[in-house]
DNA sequence: CTGCGACTTCAAGTCAACTTGAAGTCAAGC
DNA sequence: GCTTGACTTCAAGTTGACTTGAAGTCGCAG
């Protein structure tokens, strides 16, 4: 297993350099020594850039998961963890599902406005009670920024 | 219609009056006018923050909320965006349940660790290429924080 | 041995949607 | 008429995940 300059590990993972200097002082990937300044990663550091990735994907923080590595190394996730995520997401995309299905009705709703249309205003109402979560609680996916724009070498 | 003091406002709609100040500024709700210092509100902004709520917790950005209000004063929300935010909702749902799925296969898994478990391993390369959408690109639910507190008056 | 360019550090900026804090104002009750 | 307390304004702070900028350092080609 050869080491990675941290270019390579940009690279081949996609991931901007920037973001793995900023992963490193956060404590997600750790550099195995230098090559004058410059960062040498294991080989191994991609298949944790692929777990901190689908980390994020599945909604998680930076910081939970750091939590999923334990301080020797390897996962070892916490099953119950997994499952807690799931049913949040479950909730999630049932409001969603309620959502997606409004505005499709709401798009092809007939009535002249939509103050006319009862299943807008039946959706209107629930928003307006809280019940689809305008601010998420922690449940959906993380973030949601109006794209910058993301480069993908390759 | 009486105008309402944005004490009333707050407690009506549960949305904090430095919320509401946060949206008069924006342009998202008006004010009718002052007794004192305070503003009043037509009843009317009551419809206007379930609009918003709505146009939240369909994902929408303040901003595109305040475009679905054209200058005058009612709705006429676009028909188009509507469709075309269902569709984005569909793509998240899908890469949700796929995660959820994932999620849940992973927490019952017998495999000894996840390094050695096949369903894993594949929602770990499709997190690494990006076909889960670690960062959504517009999609999900809104900024979906760690939870502050929210208070819901009666 | 000099120049170059790719790295380095560290602080500060970005974005969205608000919240918080300091300092001021005003209507109403006593 | 003075206190009270809920409002007001305006600027700045918060959160998470990064990015950007300035200034510095280092290995290597020439």
């Amino acid at each position: 297993m050869h080491d990675l300059d941290i270019a390579e590990v940009a690279r081949q993972s996609g991931v901007p350099a920037s973001t793995l200097r900023f992963y490193e002082d956060k404590g997600l990937i750790a550099s195995h020594g230098r090559h004058g300044l410059r960062r040498q990663y294991p080989a191994s550091v991609l298949d944790r850039l692929s777990l901190i990735a689908l980390g994020r994907a599945a909604g998680f923080a930076l910081d939970e998961i750091s939590l999923m590595f334990a301080t020797d190394g390897r996962p070892q996730i916490d099953r119950k963890m997994l499952a807690t995520r799931a049913d949040e997401l479950d909730l999630t995309i049932r409001r969603m599902v309620a959502m997606r299905n409004g505005l499709r009705h709401a798009a092809k709703c007939p009535a002249p406005n939509h103050s006319e249309c009862p299943t807008f205003q039946r959706l209107l109402r629930a928003a307006a009670s809280g019940r689809l979560g305008a601010r998420g609680e922690k449940a959906g996916t993380p973030t949601a920024r109006p794209t910058r724009d993301r480069k993908k070498s390759g």
